[in-house]
RNA sequence: GCCCGGAUGGCGAAACUGGUAGACGCAAGGGACUUAAAAUCCCUCACCCUCACGGGUAUCCCGGUUCGAUUCCGGGUCCGGGCACCA
């Protein structure tokens, strides 16, 4: 038996089985090891794994089995993120309800887990689309209603003018709708929030105590929620009894100030706009396009002016106010101050707009130069101050020209090439003349708080949650318009509010929105007709808990006192492409539950591993109206020259030939998706499996490669040939460390230094790939090794059973065939424990030094570990390579670093 | 447009704290075994010059710090992720 291979698609299924009806990966809470929660970002049911799944959770496989081996209580659970726009797709293109559609996929997409193999505990798995889940949302949102933390708002929406619907972000192509082709216009309605702005400071702060999560999203964080500090500043409007305010993080260009910028939805400008057609015509012309940053960062900056009229609070100039496209209703104020001499886009703003533009900050270097002549400061910067204050002089008794033309020279700069926005010193801002930014900014705040016209105030970017989305496919938002007691949050004993699911669903309008059946009910408070909200919530609010939901199966609230065991979650998993929304949704989600009395932590994740994409060759072929027809690679054969050069790739089908269009993310518009199915089929799940982990480091993008995955059946078949060999002789003799010839030995040496690099890599580096190579590398050696003797066998015994100990996280099913071959009866290889370098074995007579001559490597020395510096620089110089470069040279330096180098600097 | 990453042989990558650039794998070339093929095994493999010994060059580009830079600093190019209604 043990000298057949391995036949990965009869044994696989064999240890799934096993594993699931022995429920080995059900965890406890009552267990004495430590526990360690390790979670990937659950999945949206889209119909089918792809590789991207894959990876994520191999990644997270490999740390449970590790984990577990390594003596902890692991949980590592799988559920399902059910609700989504694709099931609405999905329902219209299918003529399908989308719960019907999500439910099959799910069936689908958990026996393709299952045929993965991974070490997950299904007797924790949920849906998030069943009342059972979405209930504990419902209720935690009507108490934040009542406690205030969520509230109702206009808000600007993507509309559909012909499909009369609200479209994502992502229905929105170039402009148009996807579906009915309409120039999208930007609409206002109303719409729930959580004030996830209350908790700014503290998820700001709470990245500090994060040395587990990657800086890379740690700085993505920050800057998304965006703390900045400044001034907020009121304007008077002439005629007008309301002043504007605008926040500005440079309160020190304030008498550079030229005009202000409000956004087209501010309510000034639509004042305005009633008394101006032309004004209201190009308002309204702003509304067309979608909302997303994006688009609205990119556009041509455009704007008009209303025709009112500030006053400046500190000159009392009148300033006019414009409406610009660029100004976003939804950040700060809506309004800002332009400052078009220090600000990048208030200078093109002016430029186009022909604004004037005023100089008010200016480098150190200007202020020396104007030293130079004895300036004062207080005559004034600028061209035509400087010139008026040198009129009266006697030019004979200082040349002027120098300095000024560094004056000249930077005001030009700022009045022709860009604005100018470095912080510097005040100038042409009368009393604030020469103040640095501090000063200025103490000096306003001051001057505006004694005066009430403005104050300190601390700015985010962050803005409010907007949890409503206008859609069918989500959990119903819990509450109920009436008329009289306008919105009321739905009693908690009449939770949860069911989404049905036995529906028609043609597209457009959401069933719950058309069947007035479901909308009518009975106000709460008054008992009088009313009508339920029919908007549900932004599915990121399912994915905001789920982590916690896992620790608490079946209890009768959002989570219970088994959360505290489990939380925070020690290890997450998932893709980068979250670094900022979910991961920002997820810890204040955590916040509300502590705040909420029913989990003690302050973050819900500890350590964070932010896996790449997955990536594949695109190939084509042109089509004759200048389309592009895209060819799965799979179906295509690379052609390559002498010196392995890929020189074009044809059509298995028909042999002509393609183009090669580059490695893109694998995606359906590019048809070059890779079925991690027909994958496993085909080569095992360990060797799929295998190939994900070992093809790149986890957070870089991995690209697929058949040649790479028959590469790694290859490695997995070199080792089962390895083991079953040895033990088809099957006495085997202990090590014994004294007893070991040199050949021996530096086997054994091998070996353990393999276990330290794996067992460093898997849970420190989690370097799953040069883990994997340095195991390749040992069976390399291994192969080598054809010492037969009693100790030779011996140590290859030790070798053998350490590799598949090793392996086992990675590739679990053969590991698990090879322990058995190996001797052992048990089935549970996770709880061998984890294999322990022995310091001893690791122990090195010699090292290798690099000896270089000025940085060069000439020669290399070998020499005992414990020699000395000068042992090590003599031996250097004693090199005939050394002697040789040296002959026309003197030394001037030799560095000597112990272990790795000698470094004669010479000349 | 803004924020965050990345770039190393023909390809995926390695080099962990500034110390021998290219481990491991793929592809390719040569050989062994075989009637043959598959499978397997062995050898070669950064580029250029050289019969060879050996030498020169090389980690996206330009510049800097250092005895020494893939690694640190400044400036750029290209590619990717995110930008609040894709998940």
């Amino acid at each position: 038996m043990t000298s057949e291979r391995y036949n990965a698609r009869e044994s696989e299924p064999r240890w799934q089985r096993q594993w699931d009806d022995k429920a080995i990966f059900a965890s406890k809470n009552d267990d004495v090891r430590p526990k360690y929660y390790v979670l990937e970002m659950f999945p949206y049911p889209s119909g089918r794994i792809h590789i991207g799944h894959v990876r994520n959770y191999t990644l997270g496989d490999v740390l449970a089995r590790f984990m577990r081996a390594k003596g902890f209580n692991v949980l590592h659970p799988m559920g399902w993120d059910a609700f989504g726009l694709p099931a609405e797709n999905a329902a219209i293109k299918n003529h399908t309800a989308p719960a019907k559609w999500t439910y099959a996929n799910i069936d689908h997409m958990r026996s393709q887990l299952k045929s993965l193999g991974y070490a997950i505990d299904w007797t924790r798995e949920f849906a998030t689309c069943k009342p059972d889940y979405y209930r504990w949302e419902q209720l935690m949102f009507t108490r934040l209603l009542k406690k205030g933390m969520a509230y109702r708002k206009n808000a600007v929406v993507n509309w559909d003018p012909i499909d009369q619907t609200v479209l994502a972000n992502e229905q929105v192509v170039d402009g148009r709708g996807w579906r009915s082709g309409a120039i999208v216009e930007k609409r206002e309605i109303p719409q729930w929030f959580l004030k996830i702005t209350d908790y700014a400071q503290e998820l700001l702060d709470g990245l500090d105590t994060l040395p587990g999560w990657p800086d890379a999203v740690k700085t993505m964080q920050r800057n998304w929620l965006g703390r900045s500090e400044g001034l907020e500043i009121q304007f008077a409007v002439a005629g007008e009894s309301e002043p504007l305010g605008v926040f500005t993080t440079r309160p020190d260009t304030l008498m550079g100030v030229t005009f202000l910028s409000i956004a087209a939805e501010h309510p000034l400008a639509l004042q305005a706009a009633q008394g101006s057609e032309k004004l209201a015509a190009f308002i309204a012309e702003l509304r067309h396009g979608g909302v997303s940053e994006a688009e609205l960062e990119t556009q041509d900056k455009r704007g008009m002016d209303t025709g009112l009229r500030a006053i400046h609070p500190v000159s009392g100039e009148p300033i006019p106010v414009w409406v610009a496209n660029f100004v976003l209703m939804g950040y700060g104020t809506g309004a800002v101050m332009a400052v078009p001499a220090h600000d990048q886009r208030d200078w093109e703003f002016a430029q186009k707009y022909s604004l004037p533009i005023k100089m008010v900050i200016v480098d150190p270097s200007v202020i020396d130069a104007l030293n130079e002549i004895e300036h004062d400061l207080s005559q004034g910067v600028g061209i035509d101050p400087m010139r008026a204050a040198l009129r009266g002089r006697d030019s004979n008794a200082q040349d002027i020209s120098a300095p000024l033309r560094v004056v000249e020279a930077f005001e030009r700069r700022i009045l022709e090439d860009a604005a100018w926005t470095p912080r510097g010193v005040l100038v042409n801002s009368g009393e604030y003349d020469g103040m640095d930014f501090s000063q200025a900014l103490d000096a306003l705040a001051t001057r505006f708080e004694r005066d009430g016209s403005g104050s300190r105030r601390v700015n985010w970017r962050l803005r409010d949650w907007g949890v409503s989305r206008q859609r069918y496919w989500g959990c119903p938002i819990p509450v109920i318009y009436c008329p009289k007691c306008e919105a009321v949050p739905v009693p908690e004993d009449q939770l949860p509010v069911v989404l049905p699911e036995d529906v028609a669903f043609s597209g457009v309008q959401s069933p719950i929105k058309a069947d007035p059946e479901w909308r009518k009910t009975t106000c709460p408070q008054c008992g009088g007709p009313a009508e339920r909200e029919t908007d549900t919530f932004d599915t990121f609010m399912e994915s905001s808990w789920y982590y916690a939901r896992y620790t608490s199966p079946g209890a009768n609230a959002q989570v219970d006192e088994r959360a505290n065991y489990w939380l925070p979650v020690d290890q997450y998993v998932g893709g980068i492409e979250h670094a900022i929304m979910h991961l920002l949704y997820f810890r204040f989600y955590h916040k509300l539950l502590r705040d909420a009395g029913m989990v003690h932590s302050d973050e819900p994740a500890q350590n964070l591993l932010c896996q790449g994409m997955v990536i594949a060759e695109t190939f084509y072929r042109d089509n004759a109206d200048g389309s592009k027809d895209w060819i799965n690679p799979a179906a295509v054969e690379i052609q390559r020259d002498d010196k392995a050069r890929v020189i074009g790739a044809t059509l298995k089908a028909d042999g002509q030939s393609v183009q090669i269009g580059g490695t893109e993310k694998m995606s359906k518009s590019k048809n070059n998706g890779i079925d991690p199915q027909t994958m496993v089929n085909k080569y095992g799940a360990d060797t799929v499996r295998l190939f994900s982990m070992f093809a790149a480091p986890p957070e870089q993008s991995l690209e697929w490669s058949e040649a790479g995955v028959e590469g790694m059946a290859r490695f997995l078949k070199r080792l089962w040939r390895e083991v079953a060999t040895h033990a088809a002789n099957p006495d085997h003799p202990v090590t014994d460390p004294s007893a070991l010839d040199a050949g021996q030995k530096t086997l054994r040496r091998q070996l353990h230094e393999t276990i330290q690099k794996v067992s460093d890599d898997f849970g420190r580096r989690h370097a799953f790939n040069t883990a994997i190579a340095a195991l390749m590398e040992f069976l390399n050696a291994l192969g080598k090794f054809s010492d037969q003797g009693e100790q030779g066998r011996a140590v290859r015994h030790e070798a053998l059973e350490a590799m598949v100990l090793l392996l086992n996280p990675v590739v679990p099913h053969i590991s698990h065939a090879l322990w058995q071959v190996l001797g052992h009866p048990q089935t549970v290889l996770e709880d061998q424990p984890w294999p322990q370098a022995d310091s001893a074995a690791l122990l090195r007579d010699s090292v290798t030094l690099a000896v270089q001559i000025n940085g060069k490597l000439r020669a290399t020395i070998e020499l005992a570990a414990n020699a000395s510096k000068e042992e090590a620089e003599a031996l250097a110089r004693a090199q005939p390579q050394v002697l040789h470069f040296l002959q026309d040279m003197t030394i001037r330096k030799v560095i000597v670093v112990p272990g790795k180098i000698v470094n004669i600097v010479a000349g």
